[in-house]
DNA sequence: AGTCTGTATCGCCATATGGCGATACGGCAA
DNA sequence: TTGCCGTATCGCCATATGGCGATACAGACT
């Protein structure tokens, strides 16, 4: 019971732990990274249609697709010559939903105060 | 109903959109913030509090809360000379803890197939 | 074999960002 | 007023990263 992460109330976190978690979020902090997240959201997607949907160029969109492989969240499964892309974490579903929804809520906040204190 | 946005199944995200939440997501994607906000979650502190704790200096501390702050993450009261900060947005601690436990998971995971798959 | 297609990777540049020391600001004390 | 304390901000540097074009690679087709 000598671990540093006393479960009880105040968990600390190890330096290795935060480093791990920042990454995770930074895998999320591209907004090219969370379009082609929202498009496989749809389901799975080739690179290829990944690279027409998204507008970006292919080596872009292979590149931020190694990261978010990397860090756990997209999948690739191989089909003839195409790579087939899919959420691997469903983690991307839940954290994505709740910062929309948030945003959602902030911005009618942030309506509402400005149609009451227009005056 | 020409828009590129069809509400039916699929949620497309817009581009502000996107990048309203890739600075949300960007926030939490440090881990000096990480710990900031992982010292907050314990309760409110002053920045000198935070910079003791943290073990960075005050520059970086202050630079680092006025991101939190900017992002609505953190807030800010007068206290005498001091400032005392505090998590404004709960969300944080749903993101932070759906990440450490998902990380919990996965190190787990990882843990049991390396004994398993050791021969 | 050669060729084409779909992806991955490389080199480069521009920008963004973290950390640092120094300094400025704002409020309290004497 | 002067001086001190707690924070915020500035200038600088080093690094990281996104986007781009070019290129390499791997698999399918002829």
């Amino acid at each position: 019971m000598s671990s540093k992460n006393s479960t009880s109330v105040s968990k600390q976190l190890s330096d290795t732990a935060l480093e791990l978690i920042a990454t995770r979020f930074r895998a999320l902090a591209e907004p090219m990274r969370l379009r082609l997240l929202n498009l496989l959201m749809q389901g799975e997607q080739t690179v290829g249609q990944l690279v027409e949907a998204s507008g970006s160029s292919q080596a872009n969109v292979s590149k931020h697709l190694a990261l978010l492989r990397d860090a756990g969240m997209v999948g690739v499964r191989k089909e003839g010559l195409s790579s087939v892309c899919f959420i691997a974490d469903p983690i991307v579903n839940e954290l994505c939903d709740m910062m929309c929804r948030r945003l959602r809520e902030e911005m009618e906040g942030k309506a509402k105060s400005l149609a009451s204190g227009l005056g």
